[in-house]
DNA sequence: ATTTATTGTGTTACGTGTAACATGGATGAG
DNA sequence: CTCATCCATGTTACACGTAACACAATAAAT
């Protein structure tokens, strides 16, 4: 109990016996047992982070942030992989609930996520939402505007002069990607270009898929073919890139592309890619900031959803500086 | 305890009860509370993963290895950034002692390790380096053989005909970037090239510092100035291009360029540097096996060092295929 | 029918830290 | 000098799962 006090700070203790009960424990190397406190407390002073795919460098940037933030206020990460599947992201939750973790912060694999994330809410874990949303789950959530990034895509390959634009979306089934193709849809409305269907490629859920679709976007007969493409992200561009390269089209002379999400190193060693970055490291600093706070009581009972703007960064596989395209 | 029973089946259960208890649970939401199994067990079936940069792609694919072998054996992983700094690492290490971790995965941020891995290896906690090793610690470790990746660069460059080779090398403090300057200076012997210490750039932090430190060997005169760099790393090498850039050499045509480790997403984007490649993945799972093997008791006493051989991937930035340059 | 073995369930104790209460001694007020 | 107060430390009980042992009830063997 008193080394208890001591380690604490808590209660009162004579000087002296703190002296020799630091001395002590130096000489054994004590080191207390969180899993006793953590048993007693019920919390863990623990948080978890579940990614859909940590090799890719988006999201690395956020767990990055989480870390760094989690860290600083003396909270330890478990960091764990979905790999886009509700089913893993279940086995994840309900290890963590076994631990003990203090609350959660995902980017939920799809709208399947909810009753995993229900479930946690129950067992009154807090947890925030990052870069998707759930349908029917109101919670703390840091996103993107996506809808306007798509915009802003679609917007800048109208004024190059393009007006067959395809698009090479992501997982029907993300927040994301819906909202893009939104942006993306509206964008044409908006300055009065009519929407081909044929000219969508959605639900690609990889790179190698990525570049199936957008073969077959290659594929259509000269009248219909689109002269830009936009990828749904980082990941799905290298796969429209390889299409394009195994095809002998030239980026961004024979086709224009850009995408959403930057890659950093990447764009640092060749800056080519036109892309709509966002502030990716503000995804994982905010949403843990937002955890951290709810975990302390500091926050309200109402959810607070974050929306972070994104930025046109114009490069050159776009094709802009080359002038208008006429085809 | 019959509940205990039923969940771990183990002793024995009359079936009814089994199913009335499975029931309960499930009305209840009852999940067992691993704070209590960990702290009578002594186990935490949880292990740690140190890296010293959670942002850079060559760990980012570690991590991933780690985490999909872990979850597959029933592990959670913790991922902790350390940096580069030793000092991090030791609070790091304090904390998961603390939640008593079962076991350590790190690549080390220097020589300064030894003490806290050593700390750690009094407790019993076993532990496995990867990509480096820590003077006078030993312990199983995953590396890479770093003195044959600078080899292969260096004699590739020299095959094509260059003679003044600069190295822009990483920390002086890290295993690696020791291992890779003494591939480099072995390889210049066995073809008769003589040394010229100016040309080695070492001891380079970051990116920003690659740059500098580029850019003061463009300065040389030209009868001393390179015709080729190697990097130290994937990092390094995009401060080197960036101060190619801004001095307006072109690569390869004014000046060769070649890096350890690749970039993966960079690389299928635009295949263009010159590398010598690591089968980083492995790294992660082979050290993750053998930290789970000795949680088992399966592994010997002895610690096994595995060095994994790296390859020369030959693209655009060293300049083969434009033919050998004549300076 | 009696002894032995088997089966299913319950009890106790432990791992470790800490809130709440208890205790004994010293100090101070009256 | 006595009673109240304060201070430092100790005790007890709890958080929860489980190994080891105990026990009653049944089944099998003699």
């Amino acid at each position: 109990m008193t080394v208890s006090r001591v380690l604490n700070n808590s209660g009162r203790v004579a000087p002296e016996t703190r002296l020799r009960v630091e001395q002590v424990i130096r000489e054994l190397g004590y080191v207390p047992n969180a899993l006793a406190t953590g048993l007693f407390k019920g919390r863990t002073r623990t948080i978890a982070l579940i990614v859909s795919d940590i090799s890719n460098p988006f999201f690395t940037v956020i767990v990055r942030g989480v870390e760094d933030l989690a860290q600083r206020n003396g909270y330890t990460v478990v960091v764990g992989n979905s790999d886009e599947s509700v089913e893993k992201e279940r086995q994840y939750v309900a290890s963590l609930i076994s631990k003990r973790i203090d609350g959660l912060l995902i980017t939920p694999a799809g709208n399947g996520s909810r009753r995993i994330l229900e479930a946690l809410g129950r067992r009154g874990s807090p947890f925030v939402l990052i870069d998707r949303d759930v349908e029917g789950v109101t919670a703390d959530s840091v996103t993107g505007d996506n809808v306007a990034g798509a915009k802003l895509l679609t917007q800048h390959l109208i004024e190059l002069g393009h007006r067959r634009i395809g698009f090479i979306n992501g997982r029907r089934e993300l927040s994301t990607s819906r909202d893009r193709q939104r942006g993306f849809e509206m964008a044409l409305r908006e300055r009065g270009i009519e929407l081909n269907p044929v000219l969508i490629g959605d639900n690609a859920h990889r790179r190698d898929e990525a570049y199936r679709v957008a073969h077959q976007l290659l594929e259509l007969p000269p009248e219909e073919r689109p002269t830009a493409l936009i990828a749904g992200n980082n990941v799905l561009v290298i796969g429209v890139i390889e299409a394009l390269r195994s095809a002998g089209l030239a980026v961004p002379e024979a086709m224009a592309v850009v995408c959403f999400d930057d890659l950093e190193l990447a764009s640092a060693l060749d800056p080519f890619l036109t892309v709509v970055a966002q502030p990716v490291r503000s995804f994982g600093t905010i949403a843990a900031q937002f955890l951290l706070e709810r975990l302390n009581g500091e926050a309200d009972v109402q959810p607070r959803r974050v929306v972070l703007t994104p930025e046109l960064v114009v490069r050159r596989s776009c094709g802009a500086g080359l002038g208008p395209l006429v085809i």
